[in-house]
DNA sequence: CCATTTATGCCACTGAGTGGCATAAGCGTG
DNA sequence: CACGCTTATGCCACTCAGTGGCATAAATGG
């Protein structure tokens, strides 16, 4: 158990965390497009100029979930063993290692919001895959630090790969959630976690098999 | 040849290209965010209410060279001969004949001031991303409609990768095109299109090998 | 030449995002 | 506990992207 972090660090999180979760319900309940920025901040009782210490613009405040997943695959990717294994795999474990750490009930539904209103919302949309890329970018970094790597265009075009998997596999997540509100039982309100990490797993698995992919005329 | 088409046509594109020649020379010389609209429509002599009615932002004006890109893709994917042969090489045939029907040297230098630009803004590189998400979806749907295609995740992730590597391409020719001002000849001040087209062949050829790509730690 | 359609201009307005500066809230010291 | 010091916050005024409404001008078709 690590000692209290200061009383003064706790209320900034708290302040954070109050926007997200306001954010993702009134974006949720009215649209992207239908919530200004001064009534979020109505709602958290904090001063628009206050939001933009904290966020970088009204996007940003909505796709927390998912940024703060990546960051943790990064972290992830610092420390985890590289013996000459493909890197694929290593990219694929360290995500999956990041989810397992960042993920639970609470962060479930709320990447569920985001990701329904990157959906629906170009813009947000436009800063998720931004926000992907750049994150795609470090991961090149750390990977070249930390191996060997040839310096060529393999290793992005891997790390493309990586996030179109993660990318397609959330969406089948958030769209088979989607068809939940008919099952009776209140015990499966929302998607597990697992069961992104299964989804996720099976389209890296399929990547292979796209290369190669043909198609007859209909 | 065809019929002259309509006069009122021949001007509106004539607004539109001055609207997006203007813009790649201000932007590129003050740079993105040193441009205001209302300084790009007095250059053009438009009001900005109109600039509104050809483009849908700001960042759009700047897009033009690449977007023209990949509708005339999409263009060409209805019409490709498609037999069995791999999706891929579908793909990758119709991209480089698209590329040489759109792509003359006036197109080359714009293409290059465009990707700069997406290059140094965050929020035109975010609208750059977004785009080709949304021509990949048009792409997906064209095949669908043609082709008898698999119901799975793989097509998708194929038009990602194809996405991928022409961004890479664009990158690589970018970056090499930067490096020409020492070059005595002034026969050759900008790269040729021909250079770009190789860059994505070679690409698209290193896509099978970075699945498989292994490194050793340091 | 006239009527219809279509592009443009003008004006006022909303809302995101920023800079500057004053104030208040933690925080370490005596 | 009282004192400065640091840091977070609030307030105000401002710029600029983007939109809606309505009047005007220009092309088109007869």
């Amino acid at each position: 158990m690590t000692t209290a972090p200061p009383l003064r660090e706790r209320k900034k999180q708290r302040t954070r965390q109050a926007l997200i979760d306001a954010a993702l319900r009134l974006f949720g309940d009215r649209g992207f497009g239908g919530v200004t920025l001064d009534e979020l901040c109505e709602e958290v009782e904090v001063s628009k100029r206050t939001f933009f210490r904290y966020f970088e613009g009204k996007e940003d405040v909505a796709m927390a979930p998912l940024h703060d997943m990546w960051r943790a695959f990064l972290v992830e990717l610092e420390t985890i063993p590289a013996d000459g294994r493909p890197l694929l795999e290593l990219m694929e474990t360290a995500l999956l290692t990041a989810l397992d750490r960042v993920a639970d009930d609470a962060w479930a539904g709320r990447a569920l919001l985001s990701y329904r209103l990157s959906e629906s919302t170009s813009s947000m949309n436009a800063h998720n895959l931004h926000f992907c890329e750049s994150t795609m970018c470090s991961l090149i970094e750390v990977l070249h630090r930390r191996l060997d790597l040839p310096d060529d265009a393999r290793p992005r075009l891997l790390g493309d790969m990586l996030v179109a998997a993660w990318r397609h596999a959330v969406g089948g997540w958030a769209a088979a959630a989607g068809d939940r509100p008919a099952v009776p039982e209140p015990a499966v309100p929302e998607p597990a976690v697992p069961e992104l990490a299964a989804r996720f797993r099976d389209t890296v698995a399929a990547l292979p098999g796209s290369l190669t992919l043909t198609a007859d005329p209909r």
